[in-house]
DNA sequence: ACCTGAACACCGTTCAAGT
DNA sequence: ACCTGAACACCGTTCAAGT
């Protein structure tokens, strides 16, 4: 909490505060509290000033699901076979999402995937798929089916809270193990080599 | 529009002129515009009037989630192989979830498939699943693979309207294809024989 | 440029009261 | 039992005005 500002005393809001706060809040009260008006709140504005900084609610989210993917590990080139630095990189990326469960039903809600670190990934696993002897039409196919699995697989965990206001599960043990069957099932299909 | 109600008149709403009218106004004008008030509003009587009817807006919204998969056409367990009877029953899922895009992502942010119809498709899917040489825990595995990656391209399909109060686009042939290999390519994994 | 006050046009849901 | 009037506690966003 920040000291209270006098009237006439600038908010010293920027664009970097209002996406810290937003996460803040998601982190502590889920994404039903991440409102414009409960932010504001947050920050100790009123809800129009954070118009000054972020387009829309809808912008803001946006960002926020980019960011996320910052934090995927992506494999080592030179350490690993193709067919194993894609399982990685899906896994790692599915565990992401699963750390961030409510986050993850936007993603398919709206744009899917077109932010920076979203398209970075791909560009990552065309490459991988390229040395696994995966190409041209089949490789473009391969590589939404890829992204379409993982995260319907993390929007299935993350199941609406039975109780609103319910924070999210731990991982579910017996679900990441589907996922791995499922993710083994479909490079094998593909027919990425190792 | 029916006639207007004099004062002192019933309204008559029942529990099935509720749902249709929410599926009405689904078809006509979106997910978006599927609100108590709204329905109200197209039904002619205060919003309040529903809550007779219906317990709340997520329990209408599951029923219209669960209706949907009414449609869905199941194999014919004599004229086809197991493997060709579960291609033809997750393309038509697909498809049908396809004609109702805006109510897709519901499914992956609220329970999923919970509803009689949903449990119904699921016990066909492990029968055929069976027939196919898959049982035990791998068909249990399979089941949710093949859910998950079946939901999870309708609601990639259904990216959100990039402007809000654009009504559903036509079926995309591309991604209807890009689906059928991703299929082909999970059924290979699994080892669903013929 | 950045922020406030006030307003617009909405939401879902509840409660007391009437028939 | 079914419905209305009125209210509660919210939303996202815009606009004019102040510093």
């Amino acid at each position: 909490m920040p000291p209270p500002r006098r009237p006439g005393q600038r908010a010293g809001l920027t664009r970097a505060r209002v996406l810290t706060g937003a996460n803040e809040l998601l982190a502590e009260h889920g994404v039903e509290s991440v409102t414009m008006r409960g932010l504001a709140k947050h920050l100790e504005v009123t809800p129009n000033a954070l118009y000054s900084h972020v387009t829309s609610k809808t912008a803001l989210l946006d960002e926020m699901l980019d960011d996320l993917l910052a934090k995927v590990q992506t494999p080592d080139p030179q350490a690993d076979d193709p067919r194993t630095g894609l399982h990685q990189l899906m896994s790692s990326t599915y565990h992401v999402l699963l750390t961030h469960q409510d986050l993850v039903p936007l993603y398919l809600a709206r744009q899917g995937a077109r932010g920076h670190n979203a398209q970075h990934l791909g560009e990552i696993m065309i490459s991988l798929l390229a040395r696994g002897g995966v190409t041209g039409q089949p490789a473009r196919e391969a590589l939404r089916v890829l992204i379409v699995y993982t995260i319907g697989f993390a929007a299935f965990a993350a199941r609406g809270p039975l109780v609103p206001g319910d924070r999210p599960q731990p991982p579910n043990q017996e679900l990441i193990a589907n996922f791995d069957s499922g993710l083994h099932w479909l490079l094998t299909g593909i027919g990425v080599t190792k």
